[in-house]
DNA sequence: CTGCCTGCAAAGGATTTGCACTCAT
DNA sequence: ATGAGTGCAAATCCTTTGCAGGCAG
């Protein structure tokens, strides 16, 4: 029913990978799909988190394998990972652009270290709970163009996830 | 000289932790003093590397009592540290608001519950470079309002360094 | 004196790497 | 066929922890 669905961004990234004269393996699709599920569920997986996940769905795939797929795919584009603060680093599809939906956090990341476009979604998670949610678009639109000018710094505003304290967990 | 100067904030730090019936010792004495020292080289250290310094000064304490003392002074207030995308955290001297450094207000600040934070102003890192330069004050405070308005979050605007690229290393 | 802080050493846990093999192309 | 990807396992690397003793207060 939403298998389909849900092989959609799954089969996108695929092609994409195709493309590139990326080779298409189990290991790599395990690792798109329980990212893209994640997505989907509004959930920010770290590559052991993902790990696991793999496991359960494809039991074959070596934990180091996820971990050199993780960097395979973010390096040819297809996926996106956002560093949170102290609690490591968690991965998305890197969605081109189309369907920017809640939770999500498109990227356009090019080769490695190499993207200036950084127009994702900027995350922020709380210190006291843990808890990651999407920023309002645009929040760090001022800070950017405030680096910008004054010191020349182009602000990748997804690439890392702000800290302070969620509605839930602020002192009143 | 400045040998002296360099001793006014340790001894203020020194002071805030007897206040608090911290215990002053050399380990505590020594991590302070090579951070002080980096925070007026605007260095950003971390950890380890804080560690390795402090051997040499002071060969007697183990990395382990680094790591502790590191956790313990945090705690008590009289230090802060910052997260840095994906390499790590960085410690600063948590200065009491003054002489901190030029135009940056004291933020004000509601609970303890988590961080006593303090180097106030923000961070911001080149993924190129890697390195680490303080972003014009008040860079957050529109962020910050839009975050408080719109989600109800508290950002901590000093907590965890923005990322981008540098002016010297941003592809004209 | 007391017990907070430390030294030491060993455990821990996440990520990486060398190497040979396999499978996608 | 052929080399990009993978499995396996060992190696790292940074950080934490248990315990006993030492020093600050």
């Amino acid at each position: 029913m939403n298998a389909n669905h849900d092989g959609d961004r799954v089969e996108a990234a695929l092609g994409r990978l195709r493309e590139l004269g990326e080779r298409i393996t189990p290991a790599r699709q395990a690792v798109l799909r329980v990212i893209d599920t994640a997505d989907r569920a509004e959930e920010h997986l770290s590559a052991e988190h993902i790990g696991e996940r793999v496991a359960t769905l494809e039991p074959s795939v070596h934990r180091a394998t996820v971990y050199r797929t993780l960097t395979a795919l973010t390096g040819a584009g297809v996926l996106t990972h956002v560093h949170l603060g102290g609690t490591g680093t968690v991965y998305h599809l890197a969605t081109p652009a189309s369907e920017a939906a809640p939770g999500v956090s498109p990227a356009a990341y090019g080769t490695d270290v190499s993207e200036p476009h950084g127009h994702g979604h900027t995350h922020v998670q709380c210190v006291v709970c843990g808890r990651v949610q999407d920023a309002p678009p645009g929040v760090l639109d001022e800070a950017a163009r405030i680096m910008r000018d004054d010191l020349g710094f182009e602000l990748d505003t997804s690439h890392a996830a702000l800290l302070g304290r969620c509605a839930d967990c602020v002192p009143t």
